[in-house]
DNA sequence: TAGATTGTTAATCGATTAACAATC
DNA sequence: TAGATTGTTAATCGATTAACAATC
């Protein structure tokens, strides 16, 4: 591939459209839309159609001046930076209510993330198999998970064990994380970690409903 | 309250902090902190303390010049700007494995957060009851809705259904929707809408584990 | 009072948007 | 060729950070 190495310098609100884009793109091409311009693609997403070139920009040129981009095309290079075009091993970590729901969540499976492990230290759920995975004992996290070549760890513990159970994860190899659980991580500048805070987003949800702040 | 109606203006961001601020203030008063800087809130939360005493400055004047603020008393105005000092009634609108998650999600009912009422038009999921709220037909979903006083709506619906059940929400006087359904919701501005797409975050962690943009 | 920390204004930084030459 | 749309540079916008007078 020819993009330049932009290494660092990408925003981060781009990776997040750049996901978008993909999605977009995947929908078009089954509608049978084989040509898509960037204002198309902009209108779709509410955005403005100099952004979606800009952020495409960061990667390459991919577009033809005067025609647009061929949607297949774009989607799949889109996939290829992502590297969502290939199968991502996934294990979870913390098999409660949530971390059950995400084991059998289709939007993860589409998109080529597989879990491949679970582990709990619940007694009442290790043994438990959900989605065709077994639920295991924490106690043989590291070795498993090294095993089982998992590259993203999803983190559904309690508050409290969040960063013990990060602190493993870094320590067998993990650099990527998708932390459910209201905690900051501290971890090495290598380990990425996405936040998903659900209580934070309804918090800030509610704020919305006041009426003095509108 | 004397704070200025800065009805508009305030950032997003700075509402996502606040809810942030107010967690961290929760936890330090239980340590028994009664006095806090913004050079300490900021570190706990790894931004800069200019940042925080900006965000507060939109609300009013809470701290005092050469002593701090009281931690206490700082907790207590964020959720009352926040709105999360009161109980605020929620209706799930589709009862799958996340739904389902949602509904005894603690995270939720510690902050204030109390689901009242459950909906799904799947006849094997009606009639369940999850964390003592049973899971009713979808049928009679605005009129109950609106008896039970719901004021947020959460959607964990498939990506097809969506956009309709969004809009029968928005006839029964619904304005703030948490939606986890991978899809852009049309509705009248008035109407807010906070997305959490957990497949999207998936997908943006995922390109951070290619070493060409590192 | 001396020291500390606020609230706020000004400077900086980064991201979004507009504009347009290049080009299919 | 004329028309359309890209890739990219310059202008704008908004958010973060620095600096400091006010004040407890």
């Amino acid at each position: 591939m020819a993009e330049k190495n932009k290494t660092k310098g990408v925003p981060k609100a781009t990776i997040k459209r750049l996901a978008l884009y993909a999605r977009a793109l995947y929908r078009m091409e089954m509608d049978g839309e084989t040509r898509v311009s960037s204002m198309a693609l902009a209108e779709r997403l509410g955005i403005n159609p100099a952004q979606v070139r800009k952020d495409l920009a960061y990667f390459g040129q991919f577009g033809v001046p005067g025609y647009g981009y061929r949607t297949s095309e774009l989607h799949q290079k889109l996939k290829s930076i992502l590297g969502t075009n290939r199968e991502i091993r996934v294990a979870l970590v913390g098999a409660g209510n949530l971390g059950r729901a995400l084991l059998s969540y289709v939007g993860f499976s589409t998109q080529g993330f597989r879990f491949v492990a679970a582990f709990d230290t619940d007694q009442n759920k290790i043994g438990r198999v959900i989605n065709n995975i077994e639920i295991l004992s924490a106690a043989r996290m590291e070795e498993i998970i090294r095993e089982s070549r998992v590259v993203i760890a999803v983190l559904a513990v309690p508050a409290q064990t969040a960063q013990e159970i990060a602190n493993r994860l870094v320590k067998c190899g993990i650099t990527a994380i998708l932390n459910f659980s209201p905690m900051r991580l501290l971890v090495p500048p290598k380990v990425k970690v996405h936040y998903v805070d659900l209580a934070l987003e309804m918090e800030s949800l509610s704020f919305y409903l006041n009426p003095a702040y509108f």
